[in-house]
DNA sequence: AATGAATGAGGGTTCATTCAT
DNA sequence: AATGAATGAACCCTCATTCAT
């Protein structure tokens, strides 16, 4: 579904790296509405050099969030392998995911991915199976409440990963969002007094959902 | 300083009651950057009407923003004087902003808004100065943690109003806003194992960082 | 054509009155393009109000145009009867008509009124026709350069009429016609030295060009 | 002061020139507010390319006043260098100044360009400097009647400069607006029987009246 | 292959005109 | 009869996307 691209020649390769890289920042401090033409500027080329690596900016905006969900994936990967139990290595995932920003993207993605886009898809489901799994193991384990889902971790992460409106500068903002982070990490801890309400979803149900929608 | 406007006709009235409300479910829903247009369909009213009412987008957005500030500082009353103690009004307010819902553009809002702006600042004076007192007197009972400023109580609504990006339907949006403030309580106990990191931010700061802004 | 009115109530013809005042004042400063809310503002009525009077803006710079139209008559009659000669007629009458300043609302009036408008042609081809007299007897006196047309005449004016573009205030603008005018007449007296070159038109002249356009 | 601009690529610089041309019409014929799209139109262009080339109005308006400023300083340059006496000279340039015609709209243009704009300011001052020194000289040679100003001269042109109303021939405007300088022309002549009223203005009389206005 | 230029569609705002009180 | 309110059409400007160099 995404292959039989032959190798870019070198410098185009280059080119299509940095419009990425400047599409994931800019997509960060404006939003992902953002003039495309801002940028291409940012990454130094012409307008027509980006339409020509991207067709169109759904394009775009699915390159910037596959490449972040692949390293959501490779950091979760990682946090598993390396650390001694699942809710920190679940702690320590969830602070790499505010740092990659995937939120940014977060809501394109989506509101207009189609559901069968394998490399998308594949990447997610690998990062959230191995999700799910830190979910489960730090609840047996006892260290996690247990009526917590994969599906909130994931709404929290999203929640956090957009940017304060207002006028806070970056740097403070991310900080901001890890200082919250670490408190909201204090309420998923086992022991905690009230039982939670509403509803505990999954990745899934939010999927079936999507499917449902007409629009 | 409501500049002498005389009472406005029955319909009329009715008219810009009925756009209020639809510029705040817009809002939220689109964002602070949303058609007007949507807003006055969801009215029922011309485009015109919209503008008769409201001389451009900032006085609409103001308009929302103050009507939010005043029921905001009517909830945050009410708990105090209604509650028991200083913890459990505080967990009240707080479902209550939800249900205000709006929190999620204000900050926005804020931006835009002269900063001598009387009738906001006296309403969000107001709020926020019973509030910090509930997060005080809280603190000083020991049930709330001794690291979390009233900044953070504000800026975690904020996260929490704004809608999950999607097609999750409205009705269910909001029980998970509602959940996963419950997680957000939990964390916010005294008691808590870790310390928190990040800036501990006031409300003060927030808006000294606007008006630095050379914007 | 304009007849067939039946005598309105005595507080709505102050109505009417005031509105052709407002109207005038307003298309002097702002141009004949002018909000009409503007002009129903200044009169101390409802918009409402002045529909009901003028059922669209052609009407209105209609009757803005005919009363100046019929000032402009009378002055021209008045000024013949007055003066000791034509000439005399002629300057007075070229001072008056800039007070009266019909320039404001001339283009309108010449482009939008229909060729077959009674009471303008009316009054129009009265005022015209005795100044046409005015120039005829001024030229056989000798005082007149013979090489001018009364088509010059009435241009002339317009081109006088017309407020300086640019923050000049009223007065100075008009004390600036005045005095332009004057300069103006001395290159109308008779004992020029060069013979005009260009057309030399008459009011027919300029009816029938415009009869000519499909516009 | 000219900001650095590169040399635009050929078909761009004329698209440029024929907007640039297609404004000075439009802005002579509707006056300085016409829709930006009946220029884009008469330029064969669509409204965005207009747009690029000029930022907004105010852009393409300076661009209109700064080329007639220069044209006209051209203008009377070769008339002072040409022509035997300061009179035949004045005669000369003012003729010129119809043909470039657009003194119609740049008193207005000039209320909305920053009264520090370098090459605005330096080509008018070049051009009324020579003008103003035409205007002495002619009345030293006692060719010139001395109590008219440059200003006048100015805003005499000015007033000839704008189309008449109604369905005149853009030729046959044309040779009536030299018509009618002839015919002011024989009223500076030196010699003339009246006095002038009126106040007698000069260029700097009409900027700082400019920078009076709170407006 | 890369660029800058051109385009049309969309959203904000104003105003002439019609409608309900 | 008089008023204020409501409406749609027009114009300004921005931006995603296509075209010519």
């Amino acid at each position: 579904m995404a292959t039989k691209e032959r190798p870019l020649r070198a410098d185009a390769r280059d080119n299509r790296d940095r419009i990425l890289a400047a599409a994931r920042e800019v997509f960060v401090e404006q939003g992902p509405g953002a003039p495309l033409e801002d940028i291409s500027r940012r990454a130094g080329t012409g307008i027509a050099t980006l339409y020509r690596r991207f067709p169109d900016r759904k394009a775009l905006t699915r390159a910037v969030a596959l490449d972040a969900l692949q390293r959501t994936r490779d950091e979760v990967k990682r946090a598993r392998d390396d650390e001694p139990t699942a809710f920190v290595a679940l702690v320590r995932y969830m602070h790499r995911v505010l740092d990659i920003r995937i939120g940014a993207v977060f809501p394109v993605l989506l509101e207009e991915i189609p559901f069968d886009d394998e490399e998308i898809s594949t990447a997610r489901d690998e990062g959230v199976g191995i999700m799910k799994e830190l979910v489960a193991t730090a609840q047996e384990d006892g260290d996690l409440r247990p009526d917590v889902t994969h599906g909130d971790v994931g709404m929290l992460l999203v929640r956090l990963s957009r940017p304060m409106p207002g006028p806070i500068p970056r740097e403070l903002g991310e900080e901001l969002a890890h200082r919250h982070l670490d408190l909201i990490i204090d309420g998923l801890r086992a022991g905690r007094p009230g039982d939670l309400g509403g509803p505990a979803l999954t990745f899934d149900d939010l999927r079936s959902m999507r499917d449902d929608q007409p629009t």
